[in-house]
RNA sequence: GCCCAGAUAGCUCAGUUGGUAGAGCAGGGGAUUGAAAAUCCCCGUGUCGGCGGUUCGAUUCCGUCUCUGGGCA
């Protein structure tokens, strides 16, 4: 058999052989067919699901996140999967270390962890850890925006040049969130954002691993994406954001999240009573996040197995 | 049938006191180290509805035709 003749799993499954110590890790774009993979792959290894998503951690954010269904969830187990309460901030360093909570537990047990999710920043902070620099500061980020707020983005940037160069010259002016968070770097320890990547550097990973990703033709992950689309709406999604605004988690950072966004919207009017607005809105929001959700595999060591090979097999 | 307003990028529209045109959105590409489903950057030649006329030169002015809105009969 040829590997264009190999389904999908069939790969995913040789892959994974390949290096019995790694963790396995099933990434790339919503829509992709990564959670069937993952289900599928853990049955055939005896492994144990991840989650790597920053939506899907949460509770009650179930239907527009795309968790796994009742069935699926009921083929291997899950973890960091609805488990955090939508208040609850998380950011990739604190996931990265309950994810590595969690596969100790699993390998303790004998079993295979495999991760599953698109956020992709938090994969590599689940693998390799982040730079040693402290976590955020509300009130020095508050400052920041205020100062964007009043003398413009740039002038925020003006300031981290004068500190640190290298990240001002790799950032754009108008990148606020990451300007503001190499300042706050800087001022919390009076150290370089570049210095402390320049030591960190991806270098050292925690676990061996293997990602994958699934590959689809332009036309088809659209269609995926559509079909996911309104069946989520069919299933309830717009019900789900009314409940999970009258529980007050309607400014839940997960609230601003895909789709999410586009639901409110609707609720609120702004784009129309017309159901087709709505989806429409939404599968345009999710092909753009698709879209970077491959470009930021760029540079990253992934497998890429081809759904279309397998339906040719 | 008459009157008025439109007809410009895939869509919504701006504009050129006459020198062949530009925004937003869509689409494409990229960046990404505690906000990452977030944040940000780059990419715009299109018979300027058709045909005539005026003009050195018309998408722009004039005429006419077609189509689309709206109004009056």
């Amino acid at each position: 058999m040829s590997d264009a003749e190999k389904t999908v799993l069939e790969r995913a499954i040789e892959i994974a052989g390949g290096d019995p110590a790694a963790i396995v890790a099933v990434v790339g774009a919503t829509g992709s067919g990564k959670t069937e993979l993952a289900v599928s792959l853990a049955e055939a290894l005896g492994g144990e699901i991840i989650g790597c998503d920053s939506v899907q951690i949460y509770r009650y954010f179930d239907i527009g996140s795309g968790k796994p269904s009742a069935a699926e969830l009921a083929r291997a187990p899950h973890h960091l999967i609805g488990v955090l309460d939508p208040r609850d901030a998380v950011d990739a360093a604190r996931y990265g270390a309950m994810a590595r909570d969690a596969i100790a537990e699993i390998t303790a047990r004998g079993r295979r962890p495999i991760v599953c999710g698109g956020t992709f920043l938090w994969v590599k902070s689940l693998l390799f850890g982040l730079a040693e620099a402290p976590p955020a500061d509300e009130a020095i980020r508050a400052r920041h925006r205020a100062m964007a707020e009043t003398e413009g983005r740039p002038a925020v940037h003006a300031r981290l040049r004068e500190v640190d160069a290298e990240s001002a010259t790799r950032l754009h002016p108008n990148d606020l969130v990451r300007v503001s968070r190499a300042l706050e770097v800087y001022e919390l320890t009076g150290k370089a954002m570049s210095a402390w990547q320049a030591e960190h550097g991806f270098a050292t990973a925690h676990h061996p691993s293997r990602m994958i990703a699934i590959a689809h033709e332009p036309d088809a992950l659209t269609a995926r994406i559509d079909a996911r689309v309104r069946a989520f709406l069919d299933a309830g999604w717009i019900d789900e954001v009314k409940s999970l605004r009258a529980r007050g988690y309607g400014d839940a950072r997960a609230m601003g999240s895909v789709g999410y966004r586009e639901v409110c919207a609707f609720l609120d009017g702004t784009i129309g009573p017309e159901r087709d607005k709505l989806v429409t809105a939404i599968v345009r929001a999710t092909r753009i996040f698709a879209r970077r959700q491959r470009t930021g595999l760029n540079h990253a060591d992934v497998a890429w197995l081809h759904a279309d090979a397998a339906l040719r097999a």
